[in-house]
DNA sequence: TCAAAATAGTTGCAAGTGCAAGAAACTAAA
DNA sequence: TTTAGTTTCTTGCACTTGCAACTATTTTGA
């Protein structure tokens, strides 16, 4: 009689129990650089402020798809973007149901001054890695992302 | 008169931007094949469960640790789990701070039924990978992981 | 021996997220 | 035209998570 010995996996086998863990780390160095200085932005608000400020004029669902955020999440962000006087919101005349969304000049002026602070974190987790080695790792996010999709 | 120009980044180079997708799609397939299984416990609450069993006994900071999990999510999963009757608590007598977790019987025998259920979700992302690409694709997460660290 | 520090676990709060439902506007087809 | 369906955006709710504060217990070291 034989068994068959199901070969149990280790978390630390796992690509998705790493990623969780340098997400988290990732997002919260983000927040502390940001923090340090001034921004007065959340990480996800950075990245839609520039995802704007990239497709000025675009509506939110657009703004959405570019981010990979749902409608709701894309809404409350816009919306602390506008409390902050960093964007504006104008109805789309062709089309009442969409907002035009636009950087504002105090906007323009916070991206200018907050790009090499971005810059700089946004290399801390591939230091070490070669510029091959950095387009292999994407092709291979890539290919999961597929597998998931 | 020579300008500098700032490599800008777009999301679509950056590593976390991936990972973040595919954490996020990754917990959504594991949520709804157990779902369909009926398992009655969250991704978490299964990662916990079988930790807990695999170091029957030991505390809740160790299985904290063991899960890369704080201390207040640790105890709400552990508790979430004693009310399901998949695990005991029992204080310690050596040290009455800390509590020894132990796996019920029903605890095993839900964790027996669905080994194959999350063998099979586990594949799902590195469909395609050969085992080489896999060793190398973790090394790479690792190595990332020590830059955050 | 006793006060201070460290450790285990819990609780409350603020913030974020996913999902479902709904309002308003537009489109298409009968 | 009018009805049904689609799209855009918003709102509410349940759930999770990270953080800080707190209790109880144990350890350390003066």
């Amino acid at each position: 009689m034989q068994e068959t010995k199901i070969q149990e996996q280790r978390l630390e086998q796992l690509p998705v129990f790493y990623m969780e863990q340098i997400v988290r780390q990732y997002r919260y160095m983000a927040t502390q650089a940001l923090k340090s200085h001034q921004a007065g932005l959340s990480v996800d608000q950075w990245v839609v402020l520039k995802q704007i400020s990239e497709n000025n004029g675009s509506s939110q669902v657009e703004i959405g798809n570019s981010t990979v955020k749902d409608a709701p999440t894309t809404t409350r962000i816009i919306d602390q973007l506008v409390n902050k006087h960093l964007v504006s919101k104008q109805l789309d005349p062709q089309d009442r149901r969409r907002y035009m969304v636009f950087v504002t000049e105090k906007g323009r002026q916070l991206i200018e001054r907050l790009i090499p602070v971005v810059q700089e974190y946004r290399q801390v987790p591939v230091q070490g890695f070669s510029a091959s080695e950095q387009k292999l790792f994407i092709s291979l996010l890539q290919r999961m992302l597929k597998n998931l999709g």
